[in-house]
DNA sequence: GACATTGTGTATCGTGTAGTACACACTACT
DNA sequence: AGTAGTGTGTACTACACGATACACAATGTC
C-alpha cells in the first residue's frame, strides 16, 4: 500500500459518512492546496513534510507513525532519542530487526509491566 | 561535544603517529575537497551526508552511528528497519526513551543471548 | 632561501524538497 | 439551465543540501 492509495482509501472512507471530506476541504484543513493533496494522493512528487504528514494523519484519525513510515519516514521524536544512544539503540533495534512481530511484542510489554 | 570538533580531535589524535592525517589527505581519501572538510570540522554549514559521514568515521577508526549521531542524523539501515513495524518499534523506542542506559543494556544482552 | 604542504576564505553550483497559484473540465444539486 | 463544488494539469518558486573550484597566507622541510 503507497502513501497516496492509503490517504486516498481513508479520506473516502470517511466521505461516506462525512461530506465534509472531499478532498479540497481536507487540504483546506491541513493547510494545503487541493492541487498538492491531489499530487500527494496519486503518488506524484515527492511526499510532504514530516509536519504536514502528522496533521493529515490527524484529520483522517490515523496513527501518524503509520503514515510517515508509508512517506519512507521516521517521527523526528525517535530519531531524536536513537540519537542520544546511538551505540546502544543502534545495537537493539539491529537485533530486533529479524524477529518476528510477537517477539518485539513481548518485549514492549515486559519493559511496561516489569520493575525496571 | 560538536560533530566539528569530535572530527579534528580524533583526526590529530591519530596524526601524532601518522603524518597522513592532515586535514588534505583525509580529504583526499574520503573523497571531498579539503575546503569542504575544513568547514566540517569547524561545525560551518549543513554537515556531510550519510555516506560521507560513513566514509569519514572508517577513515577515522570511529563508530559510524556515532559520527551520524553527532551530525544529527540516524543511519538509513535503522530508519528501514523502524519504518517496517512503525508502531512497534515506535512504542518500544518510546517505552526506553527515559530508561537509563544499563536497563537498555540489560535488554539488548537479553535479546542477544534469549531463546527468542 | 626555495619548495612543498597546510588549513582556510570566497564564490559558485546542481539537485531535491516542499510546496503555491491558477486555470480547466467534470459532476451534483435545485 | 445555472451555480457550486470536485479533482486535476501545468507552470512556477523559495530555500536548503551537499558539495566543488581555486586562490591565499602561514607553516614546515631540505
Amino acid at each position: 500500500m503507497s502513501l497516496g492509495n492509503f490517504l486516498r482509501e481513508h479520506r473516502q472512507a470517511l466521505r461516506k459518512g462525512d461530506r465534509s471530506y472531499s478532498l479540497r476541504r481536507v487540504a483546506e484543513r491541513v493547510g494545503i492546496e487541493p492541487s498538492y493533496l491531489s499530487k500527494v494522493e496519486r503518488d506524484l512528487g515527492s511526499p510532504p513534510s514530516e509536519e504536514t504528514l502528522v496533521r493529515l494523519a490527524g484529520e483522517l484519525g490515523q496513527d501518524p507513525d503509520v503514515v510517515l513510515a508509508l512517506a519512507g519516514k521516521v517521527s523526528g521524536d525517535l530519531k531524536d532519542t536513537i540519537r542520544r544512544r546511538p551505540v546502544l539503540f543502534g545495537q537493539l533495534i539491529r537485533e530486533l530487526r529479524d524477529l518476528p512481530d510477537h517477539a518485539v511484542l513481548r518485549l514492549v510489554r515486559e519493559v511496561r509491566d516489569g520493575d525496571w
